[in-house]
DNA sequence: AGAGCCATGTAACCGGTTACATGATTAG
DNA sequence: CTAATCATGTAACCGGTTACATGGCTCT
């Protein structure tokens, strides 16, 4: 099993979906901490159909083509559960832009300043979806009794970090900005 | 050009270096933002030095093997200069730990707050590494006048975003791990 | 008429990891 | 004697991206 075979496990624990709906999931709502292709999508949902994880039943549309509506197994929801809870290493992270601060000495202050000013930008962007996304979602949670076993404490969990994160990465940025003008001062 | 590339010009910037301690430099000290095995670095060096943008010198040693000392060069360095500040997208995150945090409601709440306890640990680990770093970095730039164009600066603008990250991290990992144990209570 | 969405696949390529391979010196 | 560190490389594999390929329906 790889990891994306958990990625599409989870997604498909909550509700069947098809291979372009799981495509779709992922660019839109759980874009923060997985993402994938449908060129990586497809294959790996036959994949897990082979081992029995997951089953489809083709779906007939009269206004659209026919999908595949894959539906998880009772041994996939075994597999899923085993694996939630193993313990996994501190992935190494890779942020091109952390890179770049690396070499920021070299670079024009202002050509600097308007790198990290859009990357606030855009992470500001982000943070206004994910803010959006997650007074949804604490509702239905809520609704649902905030209870542990339901799915929506599991969305509003990664929701949690994904906020968490574009508001450090966002101080972060803003801190880069600062230092570059108040140094700017200096010289 | 790649990202590695750029990676390994952004350290040879500062101080010439040999492939292994490239390796060692990126395991150390600059594991946050980027990290490479020597079985990437090698053809790297040699592919940057095809170009142009490094060359080595054989530095040999009685009581350990000989090296080759990489050193930038001037296109290496121009190389670099336009690339910091030029712009990139803002790259799709992968974390597995996320992930499993998304079938959380499937997991036995006990085993689930083992495994967040555990990563908070690491993280804290990794933040008290990297305030060490950032204490000692901190300093050699105020020595060197807090200057924009000094190589500290860059050290110093990435250790702040490892430390946010790590900070941040945790804080998540503890409002896990508190919500499985508040609503453990409500059970 | 053309752009865009729905829907499913395959193939080539590339960056990164793991494993293979070698060999000297030093510390326990 | 053995393990670890220094030092440099190659090869197989694998996950992920980009591009290729097809085709019907809907909205402008």
């Amino acid at each position: 099993m790889t990891t994306l075979g958990y990625a599409l496990l989870s997604l498909l624990a909550c509700e069947s979906l098809s291979g372009y709906d799981l495509a779709q999931t992922m660019k839109s709502r759980v874009s923060y901490f997985w993402h994938a292709r449908h060129s990586q999508i497809y294959p790996e949902l036959a994949k897990l159909e082979q081992q029995g994880y997951v089953m489809h039943t083709v779906v007939e549309q009269q206004d659209r083509p026919d999908k595949k509506l894959y539906t998880i197994t009772e041994e996939g929801l075994t597999q899923l559960r085993q694996w939630v809870t193993q313990d996994i290493e501190v992935p190494g992270v890779r942020d091109e832009l952390v890179l770049k601060a690396y070499s920021l000495w070299l670079a024009a202050p202002q050509q600097a300043i308007d790198l990290f000013r859009q990357h606030e930008q855009r992470h500001m962007q982000q943070l206004a979806e994910y803010e959006q996304l997650a007074s949804w979602i604490q509702n239905c949670w809520e609704s649902d009794g905030q209870r542990l076993d339901s799915p929506w404490f599991g969305s509003y969990a990664t929701l949690q970090r994904g906020l968490g994160y574009e508001r450090e990465y966002i101080n972060w940025c803003r801190w880069v900005v600062e230092t570059l003008q108040s140094s700017k001062a200096v010289i």
